[in-house]
DNA sequence: CGGCTTTGACCTGCGC
DNA sequence: GCGCAGGTCAAAGCCG
């Protein structure tokens, strides 16, 4: 899980879960609410149904259910926004073809010559090898891309050449520590700085990145700070990646190996499932920055992407049995802790 | 030693 | 043509 998420008030997992007010008087742990396979011992406590307990039991189970209906919705939403831009995307095809029959295919590999290199640059021979099936885990959002297996993502200027052929492109606004100054998004793919660069109208340097999973592989990645808000992380992705997603051992070491806590544990249900939640997360991300016009309300956007991470992580994790099995031990540690009958252990 | 980051220089397109 | 700004290159250095 990202290390801002558990400092962010909103998103704390808080494991009160209503119990702040009575708990004291009461030693029933909720255990019998679920009852996956589990890490909890299950008679550790006599179990005595309290009605308080029940009540919350229930109420546990409405929201649940709730999450639930929600989490159904909002897949609906997403696939009819897929099935949508998918339209539009058929529908720019279709007239960039008619107005610029020849722009999508003009690269091949065609650099502009007067670019001071060295003479054997392996990337611009481009390696033939077999570029894999074009298998996308994510940037959904497309429009017309260039049609010639080669990217066509040379020096699109934003204002000019982006028009006709642009590259496949879309933002990500990622919530980063302030302190941290790495400009590391995490995607879960590979990526190779390869400049960095302070613009006018952003103090924070921007940096750039390719894909260094697949050296043929045309994406690239900008990362900069939001001006408005610097915990922002706004990386902007261009083109496609022509290969899978790099196998996820990778990037969860390297979130280990970034944040503190770099003990290696095994992964565990519930990290799995938030990595879930976060990979749907940065879809709906990706969904809502569509409705933003170009970005210009980055700030209401993170607002917005931040609420719904909290809500999604809620869902998220309600429907995970590993996790209920993590918060009912947790629980039932904090209520066995508070017990009377433990002062007379 | 290979891969990655840093960073200054260079290239290119746009606006004046 | 010139200046500016964004994007990229590649040498040097760092790190595991």
């Amino acid at each position: 899980m990202d290390p801002w998420i558990g400092s962010q008030p909103s998103l704390s997992l808080d494991l009160h879960v209503g119990l702040g007010h009575h708990h004291r008087h009461q030693a029933q742990p909720v255990v019998a609410l679920v009852k996956p396979k589990i890490l909890v011992e299950e008679n550790f406590l006599p179990l005595k149904k309290d009605p308080e307990v029940a009540g919350l039991e229930a109420e546990l189970q409405r929201v649940s259910e709730e999450n639930r209906r929600l989490g159904e919705m909002l897949r609906e939403v997403a696939a009819k926004y897929e099935s949508l831009q998918g339209q539009y995307s058929d529908m720019t095809n279709a007239a960039n073809n008619y107005s610029h029959p020849s722009s999508a295919s003009t690269e091949g590999g065609s650099v502009s010559p007067s670019r001071k290199r060295k003479s054997s640059d392996s990337l611009d021979g481009h390696t033939p090898s077999p570029p894999p099936p074009p298998q996308l885990s994510f940037v959904p959002e497309q429009q017309a891309e260039c049609t010639s297996g080669e990217p066509c993502n040379k020096r699109v200027r934003p204002a000019a050449a982006s028009e006709e052929c642009k590259p496949v492109v879309s933002k990500r606004y990622v919530h980063a520590d302030p302190s941290d100054l790495s400009l590391v998004v995490k995607d879960g793919y590979q990526w190779r700085k390869y400049g960095q660069k302070v613009t006018k109208d952003n103090p924070c340097p921007r940096a750039y990145f390719r894909c260094s999973f697949a050296p043929a592989c045309p994406v690239k990645k900008k990362v900069q700070r939001s001006a408005e808000d610097r915990t922002v992380l706004v990386a902007t992705y261009e083109g496609e990646h022509n290969h899978g997603q790099p196998p996820p051992a990778q990037p969860q070491q390297q979130q280990q190996h970034d944040g503190k806590n770099g003990a290696a544990k095994p992964p565990q249900a519930p990290v799995a499932a938030a990595a879930a939640l976060h990979q749907q997360h940065q879809q709906q991300k990706q969904e809502q920055e569509a409705a933003v016009v170009n970005g210009e309300a980055a700030a209401a956007a993170s607002e917005l992407i931040r609420r719904n991470l909290a809500e999604q992580m809620a869902m998220t994790l309600t429907m995970d049995p590993s996790f209920k099995a993590a918060l009912v031990t947790a629980l039932s540690g904090r209520i066995f802790e508070l017990s009377p009958t433990k002062d007379l252990n």
